[in-house]
DNA sequence: CATTAGATCGAACGTTCGTGCTTTTATATA
DNA sequence: TATATAAAAGCACGAACGTTCGATCTAATG
């Protein structure tokens, strides 16, 4: 009897779901193999395994990332009809997901990391932004948004300015700040 | 005859132009005194010798750039008078002030390296943080702004946001934006 | 039961890092 | 110019990193 999943993949899923937490603490160059290796309780090698290389685990994580990202905040958006509505929900849910990592937003963690290391691992963080600003910029032109990309760039800036001083302060203020900024943003 | 400023003082100080510099590209962690003393063409040892461990080169390091924030963005702004035109003057200093090195902004980068890493460094850019928003939400206050420590906030993450992104994708445009949502968010 | 492929492990490698110790060089003063 | 002091260099170390490799374990197949 063929197990449903295969007992590589399942170990490969749960190297990777730690993975994510771990890089948004100490970034994808901080996320060492020992390291994850010793809170699985398992061997740098054996963990290596999966990965052909250290590069290849980061562009992995991030693959997992992208995975959570559009599991907490692109898919229950997508039940709201196109435009304000799911521009809204999208918006709420984008600031809502930086306390899903226990280290605070992974993509500003990375992007951050990689903005000035050319590679793979910067080309993969940069497609990935540019597709969610793309996304939230289509919903506010079809929201009527007199500047959608505008809108877009300070959605996005509000949401990082909240999760860096919320990391750096500890105040959640800084949630409500933001949360009242976009809103005043949106169309009614 | 006694010279003006001593030889090692000057060479500290030529260390620590360019590992302000260095450090906004490679982060704080990335700053290595072998680089750094490569590109100064000195030895490791010669370079460490001016500081007693790699944690006080980063301490050092951080003193040097709240120096050079301060030369480029508060003093000018001292000429105006308080409230709203040094306000403005600070704002457009801030947002000016990321393209003064040579990764994008030194503070953008090292905070988001060391949020999640207690330890002086960690308390040292935070205590200037804090500083820097207390300052503008000071002249916000004066200025007659109804909101002023949301307005410091919203301030920050503009400048942060265009930073990162004009970093991930090269588009000078995001610094428009952010100067015309900072010019909204200002008393006239 | 024997075979085999995949998953995991233990040990070792070459490299790079921060750091300490000793020696040499440069500089300022008498 | 000679001397004392500060600055810089040379060299070596221990630790941690990514990576490799051969051995061991596990589980499904014939």
């Amino acid at each position: 009897m063929t197990p449903v999943t295969e007992k590589g993949t399942e170990t490969r899923e749960a190297i990777l779901d730690r993975a994510v937490d771990l890089a948004s603490v100490e970034g994808l160059e901080g996320l060492t193999i020992g390291r994850l290796a010793a809170e699985l309780q398992m061997s740098k090698s054996g963990l290596f395994a999966h990965f052909g290389s250290k590069q290849d685990l980061q562009l992995a994580t991030i693959a997992a990332a992208a995975a959570r990202f559009k599991t907490t905040v692109v898919d229950p958006a997508l039940e709201l009809p196109d435009g304000a509505p799911r521009l809204r929900a999208l918006a709420e849910r984008y600031l809502a997901q930086v306390n899903t990592y226990s280290g605070g937003c992974f993509w500003a963690a990375t992007s951050a990391e990689y903005d000035d290391r050319p590679g793979p691992v910067r080309d993969a963080i940069i497609a990935l932004l540019e597709a969610w600003l793309g996304e939230l910029e289509r919903q506010a032109r079809i929201a009527g948004v007199e500047h959608p990309e505008r809108l877009a760039f300070e959605i996005y800036s509000l949401v990082m300015g909240a999760n860096a001083r919320y990391r750096l302060s500890g105040e959640e203020r800084v949630f409500e700040y933001a949360r009242e900024a976009v809103e005043r943003l949106l169309p009614s």
